[in-house]
DNA sequence: CCCGGAACCTGAAGGC
DNA sequence: TGCCTTCAGGTTCCGG
């Protein structure tokens, strides 16, 4: 599932080959994938277009054109972004879109469960606009934090998986993060003091970070743009290791649910506080 | 405004 | 061996 990491990987992946480049030719397989403008549309406003840079917000890939336009794309839980070289022959299975680049290389969007999303518009604030704070940036601070979870009845497990709250965090990264910082995930997020919210926002910015130097987590259906996979998943303390032990101290990890999602925790390490 | 749950999808995995 | 059920989860939408 690309979250924060999976997407800065795909981006620094992609850059050296697609910055410049122009796209000759589109192919959609699986149309209901473009949002906007429609997908009868899209193929003549695309083709010619060159792409001026690769940018990431929140989960979101975003591809400055010349021209002022941004293609957009989300990879939801299963996309991946494929390239192949003009010589290719082999079929890529799940392949959805593939854009055509004037180098002859393909540029394939995989989606085994069709959830992803394209656009192709003038202002990218209509779909980033409402993005909470990038937690890398140094304007993400412990206050920052604070503030967002300030009276928050949620659990906060819920509350960093809110894309309005802070942008980029999903279910393993949350699980990560609530485990470096030793929080319970049903723990009321309005409930944190100073010190566990300091702890909470060096939690997040150190699992992403890992995430990233280690190339994004492939626990499912992630792969970077040349086929591998990343190993961040290889360094999780609990994030998708129920039933396993805790590397802190070897208590059995439990999968319990919040919010309809499967939510891995140490019940030693990080203990629900007493209301 | 805030919170929780269903819907969108389909491959993979597990049960019988 | 094979059918059936369940699970996976980012985002949006809807109900309380």
């Amino acid at each position: 599932m690309p979250e924060l990491p999976e997407v800065e990987t795909i981006k620094n992946d992609l850059s050296p080959y697609l910055i410049g480049r122009t796209i000759t030719d589109i192919t959609l397989t699986w149309s209901k994938s473009v949002i906007k403008p429609s997908s009868l549309e899209l193929p003549g406003r695309l083709i010619g277009q060159t792409i001026k840079d690769i940018q990431r917000r929140g989960k979101y890939l975003i591809f400055p054109l010349e021209s002022g336009q941004y293609l957009i794309m989300h990879m939801k839980m299963s996309g991946s972004l494929i390239l192949k070289a003009a010589s290719s022959q082999e079929e890529v299975r799940f392949s959805r879109t593939i854009f055509t680049l004037d180098t002859g290389e393909r540029l394939h969007f995989i989606d085994p469960r069709k959830f992803g999303m394209i656009w192709l518009i003038e202002d990218k604030e209509e779909v980033v606009g409402k993005l909470g704070p990038e937690p890398l940036e140094p304007a993400f601070t412990p206050d920052t934090l604070s503030k967002i979870l300030s009276n928050r009845k949620a659990p906060i497990k819920a509350l960093l998986c809110d894309q309005e709250l802070i942008a980029g965090i999903g279910n393993m990264y949350a699980d990560e993060a609530l485990f470096a910082s030793r929080l319970h995930p049903y723990e009321i997020g309005g409930n944190l003091d100073d010190k566990e919210v300091t702890l909470l926002h060096q939690g997040i910015i150190s699992v992403l970070r890992a995430g990233i130097a280690h190339y994004g987590a492939s626990t499912s259906d992630y792969y970077r743009p040349d086929g591998t996979k990343g190993m961040a998943h290889m360094f999780f303390n609990v994030a998708h290791r129920g039933g396993k032990s805790c590397p802190v101290c070897g208590t059995t990890i439990q999968r319990t649910m919040v919010r309809n999602r499967g939510t891995y925790f140490c019940p030693e390490c990080q203990k629900l506080r007493q209301p």
